[in-house]
DNA sequence: ATGAAAGCGCTAACAT
DNA sequence: ATGTTAGCGCTTTCAT
């Protein structure tokens, strides 16, 4: 890499001191009363001599990288896709820019990523929380470091939080099941402790219950992380067996192979099964049913969570636990 | 934030100079000939008083951030998931933090992007070039930056590239559906300068021409990037209309829109028409007929990419334009 | 209106 | 074996 152009080079170039230059280079000419000619001459050989700035010794002086850490949980969600680029799309706004590390649901590369991006110096954090992650997010608030979680949070850390609302979406996908006609309603979700997911429990039993339902909850079956496809697969085939006429899926994930399946057993959507999922997919779009399913507004949590960390990093008070209220998208899964 | 801890707070805690803290904390303890006891001793106090090296005084110093840049065309791509990861599995290894940007196809956002990560001071970036970014790249071998381009390249400048061989994988998926006897077969590509999906032109044409059917030529249609979903819609339609019996998607995503319209045009795959697309999307688990389609080698492609940038940046000479060999995954959309 | 200089936290050359 | 110190490129206070 060939030698930078720094500050002095250009002051001397011009011949005044570096202080001039760094006023008129950040907009502060008139603030400091840089005379006319000179800071005109400065943006000159700025410009000739192609002067970037080095963010990182400024970053050093300034205690600020403006820079935001942000931690997903897998790349391949589409919740990650859509909620990325609303972060980035806000923190650029804000002149901010986004690193961002995956954590693959391992709370070890949780932990990592967490501590690479701090010792960077980043301004603050947006987080995707992982299991077992409650030490980490401890150690961020005794620290005092900037951060907000999104999509998941833990009920007994006080954070700030941004999220869908995740018990009455998945009591309203049930319910939509429930009031379509369907009487044997399955549930497949992750084997987790991840509160998020289990308020979408919560919300599928209230739903059953409230709609004298009760005795369904026996068709809930848990899949694990590291499983998905021979879990699903068996489940599947239990809630099937079990004479079940719909089936709820938990989140995206599940339910594309979840459908994979059914398409393997040649069950027809919605006539042998009605579907709802939780969360869409662009893999939906293939599928000959349109799919009924949640849709998280994946824009505003991004936003949200950017104007919360702007807001923290500038020191305003804050506290915010936002559940955001989820559309639904009325495909045909469920009849018509 | 609170305070953070400095190397001079540990060096006073222990009664030492910031020098052999510095020794101690970089493993350098033996090579500088620490005393046992003192060096333990400065570890106990790093750890107690939770001591986090600032990476930005570091980078100062030293001129090295130990962070590549990473742009992408689109962060919805699957190629941009699949490589994102082995990028930053790839650059971990050799103790590198990733910064991820999305130029969405807009080289104005490109430029953009590649100022700000230089103002950063990565210590490299990785590139994938956009419609008239040429510039951009000139700039950057100009200036002599660490920087490898992958899935594009520019056949005008000569800079580091990784990707897969874009003309025999289109020849081989074009191939494929001649020889499973299909007679007239349609291609949809977007409209664009971007060598690499002309490149995918010259493989249809070309095996089009090895088996006699130059003729077919006319059954090429071009999309335009930013109204995909309507041309597509009017590409296979006109297709259909002119008698096709297979088409060949140029990318993943003109094969998900290709077969989401075919659905709906209540046509049968590969009944009615055969299919073969370059890339492969999760989406087409949730097709009922299995789709053969070209596979990228993304892992390849993000892990040669990564030890390349580490040549160049630590000056080896480096000279790489690597055409990687596609995967062909046969599904059942050209017949049995 | 402009300049001199301190200092951000760290590394490394040099001194002891 | 350990300490002293210059300096990375910038911002900002204090002088002038």
């Amino acid at each position: 890499m060939k030698k930078k152009i720094a500050l002095k080079d250009i002051a001397q170039h011009v011949g005044v001191s570096t202080a001039l230059v760094s006023y008129v280079l950040n907009g502060r000419a008139e603030e400091k009363r840089v005379g006319k000619e000179i800071a005109e001459k400065i943006r000159e050989a700025a410009d000739t001599l192609n002067y970037r700035p080095n963010q990182i010794a400024k970053s050093l002086k300034t205690n600020r990288t403006n820079t935001v850490g942000l931690i997903v949980a897998d790349i391949n969600y589409r919740f990650t896709s859509g909620v990325t680029r609303a972060i980035e799309a806000e923190a650029g706004k804000n002149n901010y820019t986004v690193i961002l590390g995956s954590s693959d649901e391992d709370h070890s590369k949780f932990a990592e990523l967490v501590n690479v991006l701090v010792n960077r110096q980043v301004d603050g954090l947006i987080l995707v929380p992982v299991e077992k992650s409650e030490s980490q997010i401890e150690w961020l608030k005794k620290h005092e470091i900037p951060f907000v979680l999104i999509d998941r949070n833990f009920p007994g850390i006080q954070a700030n939080h941004i999220a869908v609302d995740n018990f009455r979406t998945a009591y309203q996908c049930t319910q939509h099941l429930i009031k379509t006609g369907h009487k044997k309603i399955g549930f497949i979700n992750y084997k987790t402790t991840l509160y998020h997911l289990r308020e979408r429990d919560r919300g599928y039993f209230q739903a059953l219950e409230d709609h004298g339902l009760k005795n369904n909850s026996k068709f809930k079956k848990e899949i694990r992380e590291k499983h998905v496809q021979e879990d699903v697969l068996r489940s599947v085939q239990e809630l099937v067996a079990q004479g079940c006429d719909g089936i709820f899926f938990a989140t995206d994930i599940i339910a594309i192979n979840g459908l994979k399946y059914i398409n393997g057993m040649q069950l027809r959507v919605p006539e042998d099964l009605a579907i709802v999922s939780f969360d869409e997919a662009e893999a939906f779009e293939l599928f000959y049913c349109p799919i009924t399913h949640a849709r998280q507004p994946l824009e505003e949590i991004g936003k949200i969570a950017v104007n919360t960390l702007m807001d923290i990093i500038n020191h305003n008070q804050v506290n915010r636990q936002i559940y955001l209220e989820a559309g639904f998208v009325l495909g045909r899964s469920c009849g018509e």
